[in-house]
DNA sequence: TTTTTTGTTGATTGACGAGTCAATAAACTT
DNA sequence: AAGTTTATTGACTCGTCAATCAACAAAAAA
């Protein structure tokens, strides 16, 4: 019983199985009979759709990005001047839905697969790009002529502080993190000689 | 005809091969016979050795973080005062070896293995242990009550930079990285008010 | 109403992979 | 010399999996 119009409701189905499955497993080691099976279809629709597994894992990665984009964005929207705006960076990147186990693995994963796949690093880096314009909007006029500097080392901690809290068995901490990372501004900024 | 006394040779060969073969691939899906075929000997003869694929894994992962440890031992055995030595740690930690196409990769898959694989998160916390100590070495003489967080600071930088550089398409920069970690500590140390 | 487009799947193909086993052979022990 | 331990592999088991295909169903277009 085709009812039509189905193409993007089985395409976000899929997408989000697929990250569903890459947090169950932890690993790219999903079939894709795993992912039609939780996405409610047979394989041979969702090879229909995406024509291939390595397609399913790109639209997966594109999704996981824009999510987070759209929570950036959410939090600047009710944020004004730049502390506050980077505060809000900042607490969006350490969500607690950033730390789903799903999202988790999503990130560590695209890591692995930006190694070899040419289009997930293009991937990463647009995502690398946006963080890194959003901080210096913030950092310009309360950083000066140290705000390049201060956005690179910004991102990288934000990556590593990430990083570690994903993978320490206990429960992340969003708070400490941010906490972390705006010690090491306040360093930056306060720091006597430029 | 064999010759006794094989298997500490062929273990070594194993754990060589599987860090190779994960770097080669970018992931771990990599089969034993791949694996047995880099290392010069039958799959059989492989799980003879190690049991399962997951144990090559682990032992390669080991390996790797052993040789890390060795190269941050060597570089502070020739390193005096604890501004020296804190050079000695970030230098060693983004030395050359480590941003080879086999470290980074086999780096990045234990990440993801930490997921899932409860040894594998032990090495890893035991890796951020000893790093962590032995930053915190240096900084006690120098940040006083300052050190614990910074050294918290330090080691989340350390492994942001070392991810952004190796995942950047463009030719890893450890001297940048050196860098840009030391400009961090140097803004802590430096704020007017701990 | 015929044709085309869209949705859908069971069955199949063709390939590969982890781990086991039996068998062979050389060295070391008694 | 007989027995044991270590080294080594080809062949095999049992399983999986990505991708394709043929076929069917329903809606839209002609």
């Amino acid at each position: 019983m085709p009812k039509l119009g189905m193409e993007p409701i089985r395409k976000a189905a899929l997408v989000n199985a697929t990250i569903v499955e890459i947090g169950r497993s932890g690993s790219l080691d999903v079939t894709v009979s795993q992912i039609a099976k939780r996405a409610g279809m047979s394989t041979a629709l969702a090879h229909h759709y995406f024509g291939s597994k390595e397609a399913m894992f790109l639209a997966a990665m594109r999704h996981v990005l824009s999510l987070y984009g759209a929570e950036v964005r959410g939090a600047l929207a009710v944020a004004s001047g730049p502390e506050q705006r980077l505060h809000a960076i900042l607490r969006a990147s350490f969500s607690p839905a950033n730390f789903r186990r799903e999202v988790v693995g999503a990130w560590l994963n695209f890591y692995v697969l930006a190694q070899t796949l040419p289009e997930a690093r293009r991937l990463l880096a647009v995502y690398q790009g946006r963080l890194r314009s959003n901080l210096l909007v913030c950092l310009r006029p309360i950083a000066g002529a140290k705000a390049e500097g201060v956005a690179n080392g910004l991102g990288a901690l934000i990556d590593g502080v990430y990083l570690r809290e994903a993978l320490t068995g206990t429960a992340p901490d969003g708070k400490t993190s941010v906490a972390l990372v705006l010690d090491y501004l306040n360093a930056e900024l306060k720091r006597p000689r430029p």
